[in-house]
DNA sequence: TCCCGGTGGTTGAATGTTCAACTAAACCGC
DNA sequence: GCGGTTTAGTTGAACATTCAACCACCGGGA
């Protein structure tokens, strides 16, 4: 049997465009000036992040996929693009002949390090520039109610 | 001269990166229903409301667009794709020799119609269904305070 | 020990997206 | 109506992502 579709109403529909909308713009910025300022794309620059925050800058390559919330497949094809650029390396597993370890080269992070205030300013400017402190705190709550549900169902 | 950087403080630190996995993985959730249940991609989903909610369904190349938040050239790419599959047809324009018409077809409708119920109860069930009335109504003020501030400037 | 289901990761092909270069036509000033 | 500039749209190549298939290894049980 087919239920009833639960339609959007107006004011729904008014959110759910306008969230898309500016999503998509807020990404579409960033990503772009990430492009130019560091020559990579924004999911690239994650990756590099997740291992710079890990201990010894080094991590499995599920737990990587994890953090920085790619798919396995999609971070074999980018940590073999961020190698042959030199800012990441991969090891050999010791204690499971199956894994494989993932380590940010000097180089990585002197690239990431000189690439974070110009996106952190991006951040900024382009997010929380235009809302209210009372607006960071309820989109942070949205944020995070919003993952729970996602991951948690 | 360098300007300090802004850095981000850990409240925003936390907004920041709860608003990147929600927003990551809700499109990707909604992107992948999508994909599955009607063939295609979200993009390209857009594209096929716009031109279902135009006047005559149909609409100038550049319009459609900006409607839909796609650069000329995905625009292109895409509607080159949805033609092929038989949902959009393109004519001359007749006041404007450079321009182009996409126009959604009978069948492209159909699709359309047919993937809709699914998708809305996608959106409903992923974002409104976890969101209390007064977080629906901040998520809109803060979307569309963002889509001014990144649009305008 | 042997098998077998599950996990870790890679690969190639198909699909999307971006970027820069390009054609053609409209617009504008003279 | 000529010449330069902008606008509309397409194209191909490089790049990124997805999907399904695959191999290798782990762990647990008969």
């Amino acid at each position: 049997m087919a239920a009833m579709t639960r339609w959007l109403d107006p004011d729904e529909q008014r959110t759910w465009r306008a969230y898309l909308t500016a999503s998509r713009v807020l990404m579409d910025t960033l990503d772009r000036e990430l492009q130019r300022e560091a020559g990579m794309p924004h999911a690239y620059y994650e990756i590099l992040v997740q291992l710079s925050e890990a201990p010894g800058r080094q991590l499995r390559m599920s737990q990587l996929a994890q953090a920085a919330g790619s798919s396995r497949s999609r971070l074999s094809h980018a940590v073999a693009r961020l190698e042959a650029a030199g800012w990441v390396r991969r090891e050999d597993c010791p204690t499971d002949r199956r894994g494989q370890i993932a380590l940010l080269t000097d180089e990585g992070f002197a690239t990431l390090a000189a690439a974070a205030p110009g996106h952190v300013e991006g951040v900024r400017r382009h997010l929380f520039d235009a809302l209210s402190p009372a607006q960071v705190d309820q989109l942070r709550r949205i944020s995070e109610t919003l993952a729970d549900h996602l991951t948690g169902s």
